[in-house]
DNA sequence: ACACACCATGTAAAGGTTTACATCAGGGCA
DNA sequence: TGCCCTGATGTAAACCTTTACATGGTGTGT
């Protein structure tokens, strides 16, 4: 009718000639109103051009159809693709989904916590391994949530990843199968659960292949950039060099490379490399970086799948989901070279 | 009280001693309630740890604080850094961020229109050029809206981007400067403005340049990396070489250095490529693609700043904001080529 | 023919706010 | 003293749904 304001169910009902009732029901339950009386009320519906205020609904239900999304950095790329993932799953069941951007600032977690309390939201979707919010009294009155990647601060809330020991096996595999028996890796000593099991595939390959691991060979950095080219820095004034570098992400291995160029060095001619993650621009950096692929987008979609369960009372299955983590072969690695053997 | 249930305005009163509707005005217009009492309904406040329930804020006032952010692919890297500069602004502000994914898909808008209807955004950012929803009858109900990088369809609509004539004029003024004569052109033919507004920038810098344009050298596609590619078979089939190769974005250029390569040509020896968006992979590329940056972060956090404006009234001052494009200078451009001056 | 069950629908309360309007107290002024 | 104005607070309606409960009508079984 009037055009400038939005149709309720009460002019639904009237052109129906019907109870708004009714029409609440012809909505939600159709089968339990009579086949004549959902025909009229649609009818009603096509004419007003009625939506239900979500406001109203999410008032009078006490949860919303809202889920929150917050990471640490969602300029980030990686995320990006996850957030397709998440969000497919959840518009494809009435949900929306709604951003929040930590920059790891307790302070701007506590303001997303509002969005909670005010029941804005009714789940949660979490990307850091800790909980944003000063934990304290909090995690009682958390909604149901998912974590992605890792368990949350004390556990009891599922999460979806991929098996990251599988996959640091897969890359030490294929380096011991190219013939390296000297293989550095570097890590990442931050608290990232993630990280220690890559270093777990790291060391169980090793010990698959009757290969003694050399401490020396292993560096500790922070996954950043820098932290794979102060890697190279402190290998290379020992004398135990490796003929590969594993590292435990994409970062670091470019840091590595860059490093390892800045010395002159031809990778994988002198030197082979590997990451984790297959960020967007493993594909771009020369030679093209060997890594293991997140499959994020299945990962977004599996973490919202969960989560939506969660919300309907499912009990999750399991607490921990964690997909097939796949190699991808490109240029960074090759057999060790001949220099070195020698040696 | 009981940490069930998050307190209502009315435990703050119980408490306070106060009505409901002094603990409302004491949040929302301090200055009409006695200091005494403003600070009985602090410590209230602070005792149940209220926060105002947004939903039935909401449906009261007739308006969220959710901005609904409509993007065609959410999973593009480049939209990352625009959605941390809309996202700071908009939490800055109190708002929440909405995502919306519509993959060019009408059918998905649609969804998303619903938010709309149902008042749970107040306002809607579009990062397409067309109006995601069939225009039909939409535009009316349109909220507030605004625009990221081009007009929205039928104008009316302000928007936040680039001066792309001056960005695109930078790059030519640059090849020019490096004594490139023979530029080609590899362009976007799709209706984006921003794609004809680059075009512009290439023919006036040539004419200021006082160099005749040749149509020849000027390729339509479609700004993806296969174009890129496909222009330059086109162009080599003719007769007339450019050297120098000025792409309407990063995509192309990708596909004009494989291209080039692919046929055993040097970049920048033997022919000079440009990209234009500098995209993150830009860095990564070999040569590294000189380019046009988008002030991503900033162009979001003013969109949003525009929407924020509109949303309490104030009209906006223009309806067309153009941010400074900068000419990131990398290693895809030199001189042109001896090999052919001689010939 | 009566009781009962069942089905379709209506009535009204509840959910938590905001705010127009009413009320009330106190102070200034004639 | 009486009147009016002002400033602080309270009362209650409205925002739009959903749903427990009530109502009334139809049909089944005895």
């Amino acid at each position: 009718m009037s055009e400038s304001t939005p149709a309720t169910i009460e002019d639904v009902a009237r052109i129906a000639e019907v109870s708004i009732a009714t029409v609440s029901r012809a909505i939600h339950t159709p089968e339990k109103v009579a086949k004549s009386t959902r025909l009229k009320v649609n009818q009603a519906i096509a004419i007003t051009g009625y939506t239900t205020n979500a406001m109203a609904r999410s008032l009078r239900l006490g949860r919303s159809n809202m889920i929150l999304v917050v990471a640490p950095d969602i300029g980030d790329p990686n995320f990006s693709s996850i957030l397709v993932g998440l969000e497919n799953e959840a518009r494809s069941h009435g949900y929306g989904v709604l951003i929040g951007h930590t920059q790891n600032d307790a302070q701007r977690a506590l303001e997303y916590l509002k969005f909670l309390n005010s029941n804005q939201a009714a789940g949660l979707i979490l990307f850091t391994g800790i909980l944003p919010f000063g934990h304290e009294t909090m995690t009682a009155r958390l909604p149901p949530s998912v974590g992605i990647f890792e368990p949350v601060f004390n556990g009891g809330i599922p999460y979806v990843g991929i098996d990251d020991i599988e996959g640091a096996r897969k890359v030490v595999d294929l380096l011991i199968a190219e013939g390296h028996r000297k293989i550095a890796f570097i890590g990442d000593s931050r608290t990232r659960l993630a990280y220690k099991r890559r270093r777990e595939g790291f060391d169980a390959g090793l010990d698959a292949a009757g290969i003694r691991a050399e401490l020396r060979l292993v560096q500790e950095g922070d996954g950043t950039l820098e932290s794979g080219r102060a890697a190279v820095e402190r290998l290379f004034v020992r004398d135990t060099l490796p003929t590969a570098f594993m590292c435990v992400n994409d970062q670091t291995a470019l840091g590595v490379m860059i490093g390892l160029k800045a010395r002159g060095y031809d990778i994988p001619g002198d030197f082979s490399v590997t990451g984790f993650d297959d960020v967007p621009q493993a594909t771009f950096m020369t030679p093209a970086l060997t890594t293991i692929r997140q499959p994020r987008t299945l990962i977004g979609k599996q973490a919202m799948a969960l989560l939506l369960g969660l919300l309907s009372d499912r009990r999750p299955a399991e607490t921990e989901i964690l997909l097939r983590p796949d190699l991808v072969v490109r240029n960074s690695v090759t057999a060790p070279s001949r220099r070195w053997m020698a040696k």
